[in-house]
Parts: structure tokens; sequence; C-alpha cells
DNA sequence: ATAACCTCTGTACCATGATACGGAGTCAAG
DNA sequence: CTTGACTCCGTATCATGGTACAGAGGTTAT
């Protein structure tokens, strides 16, 4: 079975033909050698895929999963561990920044919704510099 | 008083100076008349800087800013709270997929290091698709 | 008055993650 | 054996938010 050409091997993943050559140019995604000129591709590159687009779903980046993807082949579990723990870091600290953002929002918002006059407390505030 | 040279008034908001051209070349900072040869700005044009930074700090692109910059005059609140709404609910949106992608990684994390043989959980969690 | 440092202007470049397009070649169905 | 769909390849473009640099001119301290 297999032996997909791009468009299918595109779409086993749900991206664009043009993002899976995108992804080759960055040697994210092997490129086949072409028996006569067009590429065959198989479930070996369907499962590539699908974890370059599962490991950005956790917030890696390519230059990260590239990483990840060499790790495959070398069973380096200590070094996949550490990318994880850095990249656990990183979301703590991105989730510690969202929820300040939104504590701050949403305070304003009830404030300026129950608004007297003045000036809007979330344009002042902004003006004020108050946050952070 | 201010007065300011674009490197003082940078410097007041903790941003480079190139940053500032930026946000004159974006309509977010305005160019003072040169009087002369080189340009001055004022108190006003530090709270608008910083207004920058403090609204970037809460999730609003550059765009989004623009706009808050423009209602700032206008004193349009239903549409600053329209906007601010619309920040949270990607905010929420934003902490819900950092929050699963913790689960995750920090599960799979556990897994790993408490390992047993075969391949790494987390490679092959990313392999199989599994996660969303 | 001259060195050292700043500003102005325009343009180019960076990273990130794609997306688009032109022109040529290939492949399968009718 | 042609037509239409798909592929290949290279290059260009996009959005986002900047950063860098060259060359010319202004400003300041000594």
């Amino acid at each position: 079975m297999a032996n997909l050409t791009i468009s299918r091997l595109a779409a086993s993943a749900g991206v664009g033909v043009e993002t899976v050559r995108f992804y080759q140019r960055k040697g994210l995604m092997p490129v086949p050698a072409s028996s006569g000129a067009v590429r065959h591709y198989d479930e070996a590159d369907v499962q590539r895929l699908r974890f370059i687009r599962a490991a950005q779903r956790a917030g890696f980046s390519l230059k990260e999963i590239s990483e990840l993807l060499a790790l495959d082949a070398s069973d380096d579990r200590a070094r996949v561990q550490a990318l994880t723990r850095t990249r656990l870091a990183a979301l703590d600290a991105e989730m510690a920044e969202l929820a300040a953002a939104k504590a701050m929002l949403s305070g304003l918002l009830d404030e300026c919704t129950s608004g007297k006059a003045g000036p809007c407390p979330i344009i002042a505030t902004f003006t004020a510099s108050a946050c952070h």
C-alpha cells in the first residue's frame, strides 16, 4: 500500500502540498528519490508529517521538531526529556503571561462596562502603563 | 520639560531607537515636525509609546493597538470593550491550548523518565499523532 | 574647531511559518 | 494521442515585529 503522491501525503496530515515542500526544504521531511520524475511517499512519510504537526500543537518550533526527529533515530531519551522540560518551562511562562494579561483585561472590562464618566479605564491603564 | 531626542524617548519606554522609527513607519507613533533637522519628543509621546508596550504585553497586536490608539481620541468605549472582549476570548483559547499541551507533555515526561524499555513515549506519541 | 556622538532617511535584512506562481514535465483516462 | 490534472522546481511574496546599516548632516564637549 501507500505509494502516495505528494498531494495525498499532504491530505493525509491535513496540510497543503506547499507546506510539505516547505518542510522538505527545511529538512524536516525527506525528499524521496524520484523513480522517474514524480516522487512517491509511504506510511513512514505520513507518520513523520503527522509527528511534525503533533509536535507543533505541543508548541515545539520547527527547529526543535527537527531535533526531535533526529533523536527519534538515535533514541537519546535524556535529550528528548531535556527538550520536553524546556518546552514545559516555556509553556508555564507563556501561561503565566496570558493569565496576567487576562486578569488585567477582565478587571478593566468590568470597570469600563460598569462605567462612570471620565476616560475609559482600559485606555487609561495602558496610557498610565500601570500594568506590569 | 520633555523635549527629548528619539533615543531618550526610546529609553524612557525601554525600547530601541529603531523600534520607535518602526512604529512611526507603521503610523503608531507620530513623526513630529522637525524644527530644524532633529525631531523632538514630549511627554505625550512617552505616554503613547508606553501605551503601545503595555497593550502589547496584554497580547494586542500592533494592528489592534493602532485601533485602540484611534479610539483613545474618539472615546468610543463600546468599541474598546468589544476589542477587549475579543482579546479576552483569544487569551482563553490560547490558554486552553497551552494547558492541553502542558498536560500532555508533563504526562509524557513522567512516563518517559520512569521509563521502561521500548521507544520513548514522547516520540511515540507524536508519531502516533495520539494527541488532539 | 574638531572629534565623538547623535539624528535622519532609505533600504535591506532577520526569524518564523507558511503560501503563491510560472513554466515545464508527467501521467492516466477517454 | 490529446486533454486535463497533477508534479516538480525555483523563486517570490505574505504577515508579524522588529533589527541593521550606510551615508549625510546636526549637536555637543573640550
